[in-house]
RNA sequence: GCUCAAGUGGCGGAAUUGGUAGACGCGCUGGAUUCAAAAUCCAGUUUUUUCGGAAGUGCGGGUUCGAUUCCCGCCUUGAGUACCA
C-alpha cells in the first residue's frame, strides 16, 4: 500500500481537534511541564519555512515530554497589536481589527497543517479586549507602587504616603526621579492633592514626565531604545529624532540590578545574557564632585600616608605574626559580603582588619594608643572589637563567631566629635562627574561638559562668552546622527572657567565638548587624557597638559587605558599602588573628606511606554486637574474606541484624539462622547496607546488560565504551572521582549501575584534559515566608448536579444563577454565587422527559486512565463548540456530575493512529517542554516522506507515472532541514542538515527511487531502523522501521543568482540577484530604477532604499546 | 573599537570525560529496472598516489603515546553594541 501523507496528516488533524488530544489540565496527578514558543506576530505575509523551525523543535520537546509521563502545557497565540496592521490601515482605511484576524486566520491554517500539539482551548490575542484587560490592569497595578530600595522591591504607594505622614521624603530610600524636594511630614500635610499627586508621581513605577524621547516623524510615533537599529528605526529605517515629550515611562531603572542578579539563576544562552548585561550596562565607579574655581583655593588639611610608608606597610603584610595569621585565614574564608582586609590604614592609623562593607574593624589589643585610636574610629562610624593573642591561638572560631556577631548587631557608635560638613559656598557652583577610574584622580588636568549641560553658561567668563556660544550654536545643528557617525573630528571650546581639583587643590581647565553626552551619567567628565583615549585626543588637539600618573609608561603616542598591572604615579597617597587598591583607596578617601562616593552606575534607561499610534492597548487613564487618573479595575476594559482615521489630528495629537465617543465620566463610570466634556464629572481620556511589548510582558502567564475572566490567572494554576520550563525564539528579542517581561515578572513577583520571579527557566534561540537565491547572468550589449555614435551603432545592438549564460560556462567577466560574443556570432546576430564595437556587461539576476531544479537548472519557459519577467519574454538562453544553469548564494529568506519558500506547498507535495523531519535536520537547531527544498527527498524517501517495513507488497503485516539478538540491538541502540538527543536538544542528529534504524531494519527485514511498534513512539514527536497511523494500523485505540517511551536496556548492546583501531603514532593503520575479554597483555600479544603490524614497524622496537581496552591500541615506534 | 559565536568534502552537517575524521542526507558518477521518463534498487564519491601508501578538520606554535576536541598567538566570517566617562 502507497504511503498517501495528504489523506493521513488530514485525518489525524481532525482527530486531535476533535478529541483535544492536546488539551492541558490544570489539575493534574502527573508532573507539570510547560514549553512556549514566542509570541508570533500575524503579519500579511503568512509564515515562510524558517518561521515554524523553532515551533517544530518545541513540539517535539512537548510531545516527548507528554510519552514521559508529563502533564505538558503547550499554548500558542498571537501578539497582535502592532505597527504593520496601523500602517497597512492607514493605506487602505481597513480597520486593523479586520486585517489582523484574517492574517490570525492564515496563520492558523498554516500551523494547523504542520501538526502541531497546541493547546487550542487557551489561545489569546493580546488585541482581543479580553486579554487587554489584564494589561491595563497591570499597568494600574504598576502606577500604584513605588519602589523601596530598603527592601529591594515594589511596594503599594500606601506605604509610601503613610512615611510621608509620618515623617516626610528625608528618609526613603527609593527609586525615583531625580532632584526630588526634601519635604517635612508637616509640610506634606499642607501640600494640595494635585500637589501630592504630582510628588507621587515622581515615585510610581510608571508615571508621566517629560522626557527626551526618540521620535519617528515617518511613523508618527516616539520609539524605545530597542525598537531603534543604527539611529533609524527598527521597522520601517526611518531617521529617528530627539524630542521632548510628556510620556509615560516605566521605572524598570529600579529593577537593574536584580534584572542582572536574575541572569545566574536561568538556563539561557551566554549570548543573550550577554547582551542584557550589556544593555543593563553596570559601570562601577564613583561620584566625584568638583568645586568651580571663585577665586580662593582650598588646601587639603587631611594627613596622608607617604608613599614610603605605603611600602612599609606592604612589607608589614607580608609578614604576619602566628596569631596574625591563624586569624587572617579564618577571615579571608568566610564567605559573602563581610569581606575583610588587613593592614589598612584608617586615617592614619593602620588597622590589623577592617570590613569596609560593615564598618568593623578587628584587632589584637595591646596596642598603646587604644584610646585614641577607638575614639578617632567611632568618629569614622567605625565599630572595634579587640582579641588577645592567645585567644585567637588558643580558638580561633570562637574569635571568629565574636566578629560575625559584632558584624551582625554593630553596637551604635556614640560619635564623640560631628562630621565636619562641607558648608555650601552661596554662589559656588559644583560639576559633579561620574568616573570608573577614581584612581586616576591625579592626572585629571581638565573638565569637559556636555554643551546643554546647565552650568555652561553660568561659569563661562566673558572673555569667552563669543566661542561657547558659536560652539554651541555649531553642535545644535549637528543631529543626532551625525553626532554619532562622526566620532573622529574633535571639537570643543573653553569657558574659562576652573574647577578645583578636591585632593590637590590644583586648577582645571574647563572645557565644552559634544563627545560627552548630555544624557548620559552628569553629562560631564572629568577628563584624566593620560588614561582615555577620548580625552587624550581633546588634550593634544586643544594643547591642554597631559600630566602622567602611570609608573614606567610612555604615552608620548596614546593614552594609556589598560588597568591591569600598572602602578599609579605622581599621585600623593595614591603613588605606588595598582589599580584594584588605588581604585578602593581613592573612594575611601573621597567619602572621608566628602567631596565623592562610590556609586554603580546603570546604562540601562526608564522605558517609554506611550506610543502615538491607534493599534495598541488604551490607558486606563483619565485626565483630572491635568493629573492623570487611574479607572478602576472593576470597570475594565477600556476599549479602543472607533476612529475616522487612524493618522494623528491636525493640531499633532495622537489618532486617539479623532474618536468622538473617549471622555470618562466618573460619575456613569464609563466612556462617553466627547461633548459630554462640558460636564464637570466627564473627563477627558489619555490618547496615546500603549507599546507593542506590553501584552507579551506578561502572557506566558495567562496561558495558565486563559480564560478566567474575573482574575489575571488563578492563584492554583499560577502555583500549579509557576513557570515556562522551555522557551524557544529568535535572538532579536534579547533586548527588548525578554528583558521587558522579566522586568514586570519581577514586579509581578514582589505584589506577590506570581509565585516565581523569573518567568522562563530555560531559553533556546533558534537559528534563522535562510534563503538559496538563484541567479541568471544577464548580458547587456553596448557599444564601446570612443566611437562616433551613428545609426550603424544603433542597427547593431538592435538585433542583439537579451541572453542569459549558464553558469558554469565562464569564470570571470571576460570569459562571460567571449562566450557571449561567440552565440552572437554563431547565431548571426553580430555582423563580424562590428564585433569589436560591441562591450558585454554581466548582471546578476535573481529567479525565483521555485523555477530551479535539484540539480540547479532553471526552467526556462517557466522563468519566460514568470509574471515578473514579462521582459525577458524572448530572451535567449545559452545552454551548457543541454540545460541552464544558475549560480546559488545564501541570503535573508525575503520577497525581494524570490527565495522565500511557503512550507504549504511543501506540506502539499512531501507532507507535515517530511516537513517536520527535513527543518529538523537541516542542522542545529541554534545555528543559522541555509534552506534547500531539494534535500527533503531524503527525509521523504525514509518514510516511505518505514512505511514499507510494516507491509507486504499491499497488505498490512507485522509478525508477532521474537525479535532477534540483531533487531533488538537496533532498536535499544535507537532509544538510547534518540532520547540523548532530545534531551539535549540535537534534534538533527536523531533524525540521522532513525534513518541509520530504518535502514538496518530493511536490511534485516525484520517486520517483528516488537521491534516496529515501540520505533513508531520514537518517532512520533518528530513525525507525528505517520506514527498515528500505523499505531491505530498495529491495533492501538486512541492516540499514540500519551504512550510511554520505550525504555532503553543497555543489555541488548553488550558486545563481545570490538573492532580495534590499531594506530602508530596515533595515525590509524588498520583495524583489528578482537575479543572484548582480553586481558591488555594478551591484546598486546596477538597485535605484535599480526602481519600488518609487523610491516608497519618495518623491523623496529616499538617504544611502547598503549592499550585503552574497548578503544584503542597505539604503537609508539 | 569592545563583547560574543563560528570556521570540517561540491553542499547541509556528524564525531568532544582527547581514542578509527567525514556518520546521515543532498548533489554527482556508474549500473539494474523501463520503449522512455519519473519512482525504486545496487555500487562508488576528502585530496593525492608509483595503488604499497601518504596527507588532511581556517593559519602558526604548544601539551600528549594520541588533538576537530585542551592551551597560546594570528586570520576570516557572522551577530550584538558603541563618543557610556
Amino acid at each position: 500500500m502507497q504511503y498517501n501523507h495528504q489523506e493521513i496528516e488530514e485525518n489525524w488533524q481532525k482527530f486531535w481537534a476533535e478529541n483535544q488530544t492536546f488539551k492541558a489540565e490544570n489539575n493534574s496527578e502527573k508532573p507539570k511541564y510547560y514549553v512556549l514558543d514566542m509570541f508570533p506576530y500575524p503579519s500579511g505575509a503568512g509564515l515562510h519555512v524558517g518561521h515554524p523551525l523553532g515551533y517544530i523543535a518545541s513540539d517535539i520537546y512537548a510531545r516527548y515530554k507528554r510519552h514521559k509521563g508529563f502533564n505538558v502545557l503547550h499554548p500558542q497565540g498571537y501578539d497582535s497589536f502592532g505597527l504593520p496592521a496601523e500602517q497597512y490601515a492607514i493605506q487602505t482605511g481597513q480597520h486593523p481589527a479586520k486585517t489582523t484576524e484574517a492574517n490570525i486566520t492564515t496563520y492558523r491554517k498554516q500551523l494547523d497543517k504542520i501538526g502541531f500539539s497546541f493547546d487550542w482551548s487557551r489561545e489569546v490575542s493580546t488585541s482581543n479586549p479580553e486579554y487587554y484587560k489584564w494589561t491595563q490592569w497591570i499597568f494600574i497595578q504598576l502606577f500604584n507602587s513605588w519602589y523601596n530600595k530598603d527592601t529591594d522591591k515594589a511596594e503599594d504607594i500606601a506605604t509610601l504616603e503613610k512615611i510621608f505622614k509620618k515623617e516626610g521624603n528625608a528618609t526613603i530610600n527609593a527609586v525615583s526621579d531625580e532632584d526630588i524636594k526634601t519635604f517635612s511630614a508637616d509640610e506634606w500635610k499642607a501640600f494640595s492633592k494635585t500637589e501630592k499627586e504630582e510628588i507621587l508621581l515622581q515615585y510610581r513605577l510608571t508615571f508621566l514626565s517629560d522626557t527626551e524621547v526618540n521620535w519617528c516623524p515617518a511613523l508618527g510615533t516616539v520609539l524605545a531604545n530597542d525598537e531603534i537599529v543604527n539611529g533609524v528605526s527598527e521597522r520601517g529605517s526611518h531617521p529617528v529624532v530627539r524630542k521632548k515629550m510628556t510620556q509615560w515611562s516605566m521605572r524598570i531603572s529600579a529593577y537593574a540590578q536584580r534584572l542582572l542578579d536574575g541572569l545566574e539563576k536561568i538556563d539561557w544562552p551566554q549570548p543573550l545574557k550577554d547582551s542584557q548585561t550589556n544593555w543593563i550596562g553596570r559601570s562601577q565607579g564613583a561620584m566625584v564632585s568638583f568645586d568651580v574655581a571663585n577665586g580662593t583655593e582650598k588646601t587639603s588639611s587631611e594627613v596622608k600616608l607617604s608613599y614610603k610608608e605605603l611600602e612599609a606597610l606592604k612589607e608589614l603584610r607580608q609578614n604576619l605574626s602566628k596569631a596574625e595569621t591563624v586569624l587572617w585565614d579564618e577571615l579571608k574564608n568566610k564567605k559573602g559580603a563581610a569581606k575583610f582586609r588587613k593592614k589598612y590604614t584608617i586615617g592614619t592609623f593602620l588597622v590589623d582588619y577592617v570590613c569596609l562593607a560593615k564598618n568593623l574593624i578587628v584587632e589584637f589589643s595591646g596596642k598603646e594608643d587604644e584610646a585614641e585610636r577607638t575614639a578617632f574610629f567611632n568618629n569614622e562610624s567605625f565599630n572595634v572589637v579587640r582579641f588577645k593573642n592567645e585567644e585567637v591561638i588558643e580558638n580561633v572560631l570562637k574569635v571568629v563567631a565574636a566578629i560575625n556577631t559584632a558584624i551582625q548587631f554593630p553596637k551604635k557608635i556614640e560619635k564623640t566629635v560631628e562630621k565636619k560638613v562641607v558648608a555650601k559656598d552661596e554662589n559656588k557652583y559644583k560639576i559633579d562627574v561620574f568616573t570608573t577610574r577614581p584612581d586616576t584622580i591625579y592626572g585629571v588636568s581638565f573638565m569637559t561638559l556636555a554643551p546643554e549641560h546647565e552650568l555652561v553658561s553660568k561659569i563661562t567668563t566673558d572673555a569667552q562668552k563669543a566661542d561657547v556660544a558659536n560652539y554651541i550654536k555649531a553642535t545644535a545643528k549637528r543631529s543626532e546622527r551625525d553626532r554619532m557617525a562622526d566620532v573622529k573630528t574633535i571639537s570643543g571650546a573653553f569657558t574659562g572657567a576652573y574647577a578645583i581639583h578636591p585632593f590637590s587643590g590644583e586648577k582645571v581647565q574647563i572645557w565644552i565638548g559634544d563627545y560627552v553626552l548630555a544624557n548620559y551619567g552628569t553629562g560631564a567628565v572629568m577628563a584624566v587624557p593620560c588614561g582615555d583615549q577620548r580625552d587624550y585626543d581633546f588634550a593634544k588637539h586643544f594643547n591642554i597638559p597631559i600630566p602622567n600618573i602611570f609608573e614606567g609608561v610612555d604615552i608620548s603616542e596614546e593614552a594609556h587605558t589598560g588597568k591591569d598591572g600598572t602602578k599609579i604615579a605622581n599621585s600623593d597617597f595614591l603613588s605606588g599602588l595598582k589599580y584594584k587598591k588605588a581604585l578602593k583607596l581613592a573612594i575611601f578617601e573621597m567619602e572621608k573628606r566628602g567631596f565623592g562616593y562610590g556609586k554603580i552606575n546603570y546604562r540601562l534607561r526608564d522605558a517609554v511606554f506611550s506610543r502615538q499610534r491607534y493599534w495598541g492597548e488604551p490607558f486606563p487613564v483619565y485626565y483630572k486637574d491635568g493629573m492623570p487618573q487611574m479607572i478602576d479595575a472593576e470597570h475594565l476594559p477600556i476599549v479602543l474606541p472607533e476612529v475616522e482615521k487612524y493618522l494623528p489630528t491636525e493640531d499633532g495629537k495622537p489618532p486617539l484624539g479623532n474618536a468622538t465617543v473617549w471622555a470618562w465620566d466618573s460619575r456613569g463610570k464609563k466612556v462617553v462622547a466627547n461633548d459630554k466634556l462640558k460636564n464637570k464629572t466627564v473627563y477627558p481620556l489619555e490618547l496615546n496607546t500603549m507599546p507593542g511589548w506590553a501584552g507579551s510582558s506578561w502572557y506566558f502567564n495567562r496561558y495558565m488560565d486563559a480564560t478566567n475572566a474575573t482574575e489575571f490567572a488563578s492563584k492554583e494554576s499560577l502555583e500549579y504551572w509557576k513557570e515556562v520550563d522551555l522557551y524557544i525564539g529568535g535572538s532579536e528579542h534579547a533586548t527588548g521582549h525578554l528583558l521587558y517581561a522579566r522586568f514586570w515578572q519581577k514586579f509581578l513577583f514582589d505584589k506577590g501575584i506570581v509565585p516565581v520571579d523569573e518567568f522562563a527557566k530555560k531559553l533556546i534561540n533558534q537559528g534563522m534559515i535562510l534563503g538559496t537565491s538563484a541567479f541568471v547572468y544577464k548580458a547587456t550589449a553596448f557599444v564601446q566608448n570612443g566611437c562616433s555614435i551613428d545609426k550603424s551603432n544603433d542597427d547593431v545592438l538592435e538585433k542583439i536579444p537579451t541572453i542569459f549564460v549558464s553558469k558554469n560556462l565562464f569564470s570571470s567577466d571576460d570569459e562571460f563577454e567571449t562566450v557571449v560574443k561567440n552565440y552572437l556570432l554563431d547565431n548571426k546576430l553580430l555582423n563580424p565587422n562590428f564585433a569589436d564595437l560591441v562591450m558585454i556587461t554581466k548582471t546578476a539576476i535573481h529567479a525565483d527559486v521555485s523555477l530551479v531544479n535539484s540539480s540547479d537548472e532553471l526552467d526556462v519557459d517557466g522563468f519566460k512565463n514568470h509574471a515578473l519577467n514579462a521582459d525577458y519574454k524572448n530572451a535567449e538562453f545559452v545552454l551548457e548540456d543541454g540545460a541552464y544553469k544558475v549560480g546559488r548564494e545564501v541570503e535573508k529568506m525575503s520577497k525581494s530575493k524570490y527565495n522565500v519558500v511557503n512550507p504549504d506547498d511543501i506540506v502539499v507535495e512531501y507532507g507535515a512529517d517530511a516537513l517536520r523531519l527535513f527543518e529538523m535536520f537541516l542542522g542545529p537547531l541554534e545555528q543559522a542554516k541555509p534552506w534547500k527544498t531539494s534535500g527533503i527527498s531524503g527525509v521523504s524517501s525514509f518514510l516511505k522506507k518505514l512505511w514499507k517495513l510494516y507491509f507486504n507488497e499491499e497488505v498490512f503485516e507485522v509478525s508477532d515472532a521474537a525479535p532477534t539478538k540483531e533487531e533488538l540491538k537496533v532498536l535499544h541502540k535507537t532509544i538510547k541514542k534518540v532520547e540523548e538527543d532530545i534531551e539535549n536538544f540535537s534534534f538533527n542528529t536523531s533524525v540521522s538515527t532513525f534513518m541509520i534504524a530504518v535502514n538496518e531494519l530493511t536490511a534485516l527485514k525484520c517486520n517483528k511487531k516488537a521491534i516496529l511498534e515501540p520505533l513508531l513512539v520514537l518517532l512520533s514527536p518528530y513525525a507525528p502523522h505517520i506514527s498515528e497511523e500505523l499505531w491505530s494500523k498495529l491495533g492501538n485505540k486512541g492516540s499514540i501521543s500519551t504512550a510511554g517511551f520505550p525504555v532503553f536496556e543497555a543489555k541488548h548492546l553488550i558486545e563481545s568482540a570490538k573492532n580495534y583501531p590499531i594506530s602508530f603514532n596515533g595515525k590509524m593503520r588498520f583495524t583489528l577484530e578482537l575479543p572484548l575479554d582480553l586481558s591488555k597483555e594478551e591484546i598486546e600479544k596477538v597485535v605484535m604477532e599480526n602481519e600488518k603490524t609487523i610491516a608497519q614497524l618495518e623491523g623496529n622496537t616499538p617504544k611502547k604499546v598503549i592499550i585503552v581496552p574497548g578503544k584503542i591500541i597505539n604503537i609508539v615506534i
